[in-house]
DNA sequence: AGCACGCCGACT
DNA sequence: GTCGGCGTGCTC
């Protein structure tokens, strides 16, 4: 009798045994269906014959194999199998986050097929002057005497209309063929010149392929890392080998893509949370059968499945989107490396600001190190300046200097950048004769207030109620906005810069499809103008014609209890800066702050990013942090508030009699320490090797599973957590 | 996670 | 008398 083991989608830490009857076969990476309980489920083989197999004498049987083939290559199987390990995820769910929904679902593999055009025999025969009377049909009929061509790429160039009409001409025919390996090509236009920085940087990642070999690319904004990218590419592409690009979740713009499209004669894909169930599988079939030469995608493209994968680039690598911040809590830029190696393949981390995980693995030899340090266009940095709120009369959160600057610039024609991380009119409304504050009734934070919306809504919960009229608790209409947002920002600066038109992107302004183009093609145009907005304008577009760009408040940042939120204001202030300037005209930067003295500010200002990290590193060496330490998290959320902390604190009893050289940190409070009406609490782990942390953290899960008091709460581990709120 | 079983409160 | 609340237990 064929036993074999499953990997199902439910949340718990083993795999469950069924039987096979004689005539069904499988391979590990099919997925099977099987009763499970009261219900059927679709899981994936990960066994076949284990020799402990569940002892009893009536196990259930497959009902069903659903693939011939597995839907989950070996290697793929091997990363999700370690991942699953290092992230101490149960497998099965680790397997959702790999599987395109219709395929989890149980759906059959459709043997793809795309379509193709050709010409008929009528159409071979035909001549130029059969066209005389349509332009667009004779470019259609030129474009094919070159031979078939995909129906994708045929109607970027061409109307469906004059599509149809040959077609009803019967000059032309439709017709299928299954999804097969691209054809390689050599590039489409040649690449630009490069630097000679750039040089030597393509000719070592071009060196190491068909190895596995970790780069991180370190790249001052403008430095051309795109450009190294496609150059990088380029010999591949050649090969009939793949590449796969990771972005951040609000990089993966037309732009972004249209740049690799352009260059290659392939097919590149993109793959991102905006796609249909139907498109997703489509991309993925593409990758898997090799079809697809490039994807760019968002940190879940990691778990595509590939033929040949030749490269894996992950640009942005700081950008905290790569981790998944609920559930399967994986890192896509450390999992991008694991695959590389089990690839064989090189990795490129690029970024103008790299993580300090990255540097330190780059110093401790780990990753190799290339650096672009110059501007690719030859152009200045934009120069960073600190504006002392202390001596400044401040008028709608702005300094008078800084008022003067933007009438200065707009005058001269440029455009101004004006960044502040807080969406909506006001992050609360206060009574101002009794104090009253509009808190969210379910979370430990107050309700900001959106004035064009008229409503309060919790930024933590999403909580929304009306905006009241009087207090809440006096009954006083003096009500006043506390902390401005970027629509208060907006209402105040139009009048006061009436004759400059003013674009404001944040969530809110954007959330109607298309108008973040509409704003983006405003802002391009040209023309003195004011942009207003949040972390959108830090990631992703660029801004060529701003001259000048104001971080309204940098002070938030500065004393905050996370450990990373220097590194990620420093981040920040770089990348805005990298977005401004980059055309004629070198740019400024003005941060306004309460503390200009601050050590890390002015090294920023004096030193850049990179001294900036260097520095830090060694502050984190010293204070014994991430990455010198291993951390992992513990996260609890209860309705009951002394149940988490109770449930931590038998969890740092057992940790001490296991593991006592583990530094514990807790039971503490979350920073939000309420939220949608659950208290939460936390417990940090710290280790200096990773191997006995991770050991413990193992024996740990299987004991608390086991107490009933896990029952009366929800825990999640976060391995190397990115954000501690 | 689902899903069932089971044991108590407030409805037709 | 039943509907339904969520505590408890189980899934090869």
């Amino acid at each position: 009798m064929t036993v074999i083991r499953v990997a199902l989608p439910v949340p718990l830490r083993q795999s469950f045994d069924y039987q096979l009857p004689p005539p069904l076969q499988v391979q590990i990476g099919c997925r099977v269906k099987v009763p499970f309980g009261k219900r059927e489920l679709v899981g994936v083989v990960w066994h076949i014959q284990p020799d402990d197999a569940f002892a009893s004498d009536a196990l259930k049987s497959v009902l069903h194999v659903v693939d011939e083939a597995p839907v989950l290559s070996e290697r793929l199987c091997q990363l999700l199998s370690f991942a699953a390990d290092y992230y101490h995820h149960p497998l099965g769910e680790v397997l959702i986050a790999a599987l395109p929904a219709l395929l989890r679902e149980g759906k059959p593999l459709p043997d793809c097929q795309s379509r193709y055009y050709e010409l008929t025999e009528d159409g071979q025969s035909a001549s130029e002057a059969d066209f005389k009377r349509s332009a667009r049909q004779l470019a259609l009929w030129q474009h094919l005497i070159q031979g078939p061509i995909d129906e994708k790429a045929l109607l970027q160039q061409h109307e469906r209309t004059t599509l149809n009409q040959l077609l009803n001409k019967a000059l032309i025919r439709c017709q299928q063929k299954p999804f097969a390996p691209y054809t390689p090509a050599a590039d489409h236009n040649t690449g630009l010149k490069l630097t000679t920085d750039q040089a030597l940087v393509v000719s070592r990642i071009v060196q190491s392929q068909g190895q596995f070999q970790p780069f991180l690319l370190e790249g001052i904004t403008g430095s051309g890392k795109t450009e190294v990218y496609l150059q990088s590419i380029s010999p591949l592409l050649a090969k009939g080998q793949q590449v796969l690009v990771l972005v951040p979740e609000i990089g993966l713009t037309p732009q972004t893509l249209a740049r690799f499209a352009n260059r290659f004669a392939v097919p590149v894909l993109s793959w991102h949370s905006g796609l249909t169930d139907t498109e997703r599988l489509n991309c993925w079939q593409h990758a898997a059968t090799g079809s697809a030469a490039i994807v760019i995608g968002t940190r879940s493209a990691l778990f595509l499945r590939f033929r040949k994968l030749g490269l894996i680039i992950v640009d942005e690598e700081h950008d905290s989107s790569l981790k998944q911040q609920d559930g399967f809590r994986y890192h896509a830029r450390d999992l991008a490396v694991k695959r590389a190696a089990l690839e064989t393949c090189p990795v490129i981390l690029g970024s103008a600001t790299p993580s300090l995980e990255s540097l330190y693995n780059s110093l401790q030899g780990r990753f190799q190190l290339l650096t672009l340090s110059s501007r690719a266009t030859g152009q200045q940095l934009p120069k960073l300046e600190l504006i002392n709120l202390q001596q400044q009369t401040m008028r709608y959160g702005l300094a008078e200097q800084c008022i003067q600057r933007i009438h200065h610039t707009l005058k001269q024609g440029f455009q101004v950048m004006l960044f502040l991380n807080r969406r909506g009119y006001a992050s609360a409304l206060t009574c101002q004769e009794c104090g009253w504050l509009s808190d969210c009734h379910r979370c430990d934070a107050s309700m900001t207030w959106h004035k064009q919306s008229r409503q309060l809504i919790c930024h933590h919960c999403g909580a929304i109620r009306p905006v009241p009229k009087q207090c809440g608790n006096c009954g006083s209409t003096r009500l006043v906005a506390l902390g401005q947002g970027t629509e208060q920002l907006e209402e105040q600066l139009q009048p006061l810069f009436a004759d400059y038109p003013l674009v404001r992107l944040d969530r809110d302004s954007t959330r109607r499809k298309g108008s973040l183009d509409q704003a983006l093609q405003q802002i391009a145009a040209g023309g003195p103008q004011l942009i207003v907005g949040t972390q959108m304008l830090a990631k992703g577009h660029h801004f060529p014609l701003v001259t000048l760009v104001v971080i309204v408040d940098v002070d938030g940042a500065l004393y905050s209890s996370d450990f990373r939120a220097p590194e990620q204001l420093a981040q920040l202030i770089t990348q805005v800066s990298g977005r401004a300037g980059r055309a004629q005209h070198a740019g400024s930067v003005l941060l306004q702050t309460r503390y200009p003295e601050h050590s890390m500010l002015q090294d920023i200002l004096h030193n850049g990013y990179d001294s900036f990290a260097r520095l830090a590193l060694e502050e984190r060496q010293q204070t014994l942090l991430p990455p010198y330490l291993s951390l992992a998290l513990f996260r609890t959320e209860s309705l009951q508030d002394d149940v988490g902390q109770q449930w931590l604190q038998q969890l740092v009893e057992l940790a001490q009699k296991l593991a006592p050289e583990i530094q514990l940190l807790g039971p503490i409070r979350a920073p939000l320490e309420r939220k949608a009406g659950k208290y939460r609490w936390q417990l940090h782990c710290y280790a200096k090797q990773r191997r006995p942390l991770h050991q413990l953290l193992q024996q740990l899960i299987i004991e608390a599973e086991r107490w009933p008091l896990s029952r009366k709460l929800r825990w999640q581990l976060d391995v190397d957590p990115i954000d501690l709120a």
